[in-house]
DNA sequence: AATGAATGAGAATTCATTCAT
DNA sequence: GATGAATGAATTCTCATTCAT
């Protein structure tokens, strides 16, 4: 894919993927100017169309980029651990290290998230499904000690349960912080009330 | 506001309404093209413009609009129980009904929820926090007893937890059920499960 | 022509005549709006155009009703005078008076100096041509006592000089004057100021 | 200003500029449509837009192409000259020549001194007073002799009837020649003949 | 006769994409 | 390969005029 872009020099398709994932993360995709793109990245209009051949593609190319990124994340979870717990608390670790680092990143996943340009719906819903939304959990959650769960559960519907309130608590903090510098211990402390609460309730009790 | 629209007939208000509906659904605000909608609610371009006076007044409209029929859902729901479990098994019976009915609303709101076009953002912020967001739920949720919970957690937080459940069963069902009537008691005892589930940990054990 | 408009009664036409007025005057001929002169009549859409047939013919039905009061102007003007000073002293004091009575009515005359509309072009010069510009002037001028002109000079120039500084005057003031309370025994005096040079220099010397 | 515009090939710049001053001088600035102006000067409608970013800075470009133009006409009258009925017949000779090889930009000039879009309005109003009107006459009007003139008139009176005649007599014959190429010696005669009737007059008598 | 809702051509402007240099 | 001027379809919105009631 894309092999003109892929042929340049790393300074360059880092200065081309941060001014675009910028205005794509700033506008969504309908709004966000190709004009501004290139005046950022600092190229000329003929070369963005030369190595993407339009702005869907170059989109769709994005998509892709930060779906390696994201793997990354999870890659860094120990895939050992069999407490879903234990394996939240420590994906929201690395999120809340990766969001510091690279806040734009998420920015763009937000935007993502609400995208809904006819152009790119279709494409983005595929990758959705395919990597974006729930791929690491997926596969993180194989390994699952299904025992430790009350015997009157539908571990299925537990595990739902506790991954649409990790995906809703995180979308709730995003909402509320505006700056970048307002993650912080307490915002953890809370996720692992969550956590613990729904462990206590989910668990066999301890004797 | 906009008594010349209010004073048409009946069958042309909703072939304007359903026609506008459906197109900042599909498209958002920015994209959302006012001759799409002309074309298909079959009217003069004029007309529009003299009956709302611009784009940004005929969204703002079918804001008010949507949630007007948003209230009526509510207004359904018996505001003297006071088992959430009951309010959202009761909620949840209105609003598939409501989706059999008109499932254009529904991708309208999953829009609004998404829209960031700076226009209207903050009109639209106002009437989300004025009646869009959680309003029933808010109002409904003031009457619970929370003598039915476990001691031993956080109520603030259980509740939390049901109603980000809620959202985000109805979010992946309307995703899997892409406009097609496939709405089923299947789909409403699947909630129920889910509820079920839910009561049994969150409440103190039954005797 | 227009008999329609002609059988209205009077009170009516009159509120159709002054709205019209006051915003060809306020807009020109291009910017004015049917909806703005319907508006401040009180009349119905329709209405405008059944009695004109269109903007243009209600613009030229402007001309003529003002050209009308323009005669009246010079009617009121000692016809038996023979000295082109005095004449113009006199047409100057009348004016005066007219602005003061109907300054709507003088801001048209000036909104049509600087009509350039395409479509009245052609029309509004045939009529300024037939009656507006000088209409008085020349038929005044027709019994002017030319041996009181030095001998030397061409009585035809003369007159032109004296028409054109008499206009040039008026415009220059109106330029200056944007408040209707501005008119003044002064600006009289200063005109005659220009009038008394013109005469000591066009008439023969006095023994 | 305009550097995309100023480095077109010269053939294309005069093309615009040619069939916006046409535009402008026929239709007024409101009603002036750049689509008019694009199909006369057979460019891309996107161009004349990424040229000038819109019709008012188009329009305001245009006034200062005049202007540069004007003041050619007056840098080839004679400055040192002191006699004013001189100084006119050079001006005249100058503008007579420059109408014949480029009478749209009279119509132009004329155009802008009944422009009363409010759109430009305040600017157009400031480049008037900087240099359009009259900046010439008033420079050159400065080393004028005052002793030639009669003792007992005043001479700057005087001046301005010389001024307000000459801004006549070339609206006038404006008037009559229809764009047609028919300037005369003969016109410049009749001109020359009202300077002598005006200094015969206001200058002391030649003994 | 009077009404005013409906009409649709036309306005200015934008911007992804192309292509000659 | 790189460039950026040129393109024109598509955008929202206006308003004189028509016509069914």
């Amino acid at each position: 894919m894309y092999p003109k872009f892929a042929s340049l020099e790393q300074e360059k398709k880092e200065r081309i993927i941060n001014a675009a994932i910028k205005e794509f993360a700033r506008s969504g995709y309908d709004r966000a100017s190709t004009n501004e793109i290139i005046k950022e990245a600092n190229i000329a209009k003929g070369s963005l169309f030369s190595y993407f051949n339009n702005k869907k593609e170059l989109y769709l190319f994005l998509l892709d980029y930060v779906s390696e990124f994201i793997d990354k994340i999870y890659s860094e979870v120990d895939c050992d651990e069999t407490d879903i717990f234990e394996i939240y608390r420590e994906i929201a670790l690395v999120k809340f290290k990766m969001y510091r680092k690279f806040p734009q990143i998420f920015d763009f996943l937000k935007a993502i998230a609400k995208e809904n340009a006819p152009e790119v719906k279709s494409e983005l819903e595929k990758r959705k499904k395919e990597y974006l939304v729930d791929r690491g959990t997926e596969k993180i959650c194989r390994n699952i000690d299904e025992t430790k769960f009350r015997s009157d559960i539908d571990v299925q519907k537990a595990i739902d349960i506790i991954n649409w309130t990790a995906l809703s608590f995180a979308e709730q903090q995003s909402n509320k912080i505006n700056s970048y510098a307002d993650f912080d211990v307490e915002l953890l402390r809370e996720w692992e009330r969550y956590l613990d609460l729904l462990r206590r309730c989910f668990y066999k009790a301890e004797e």
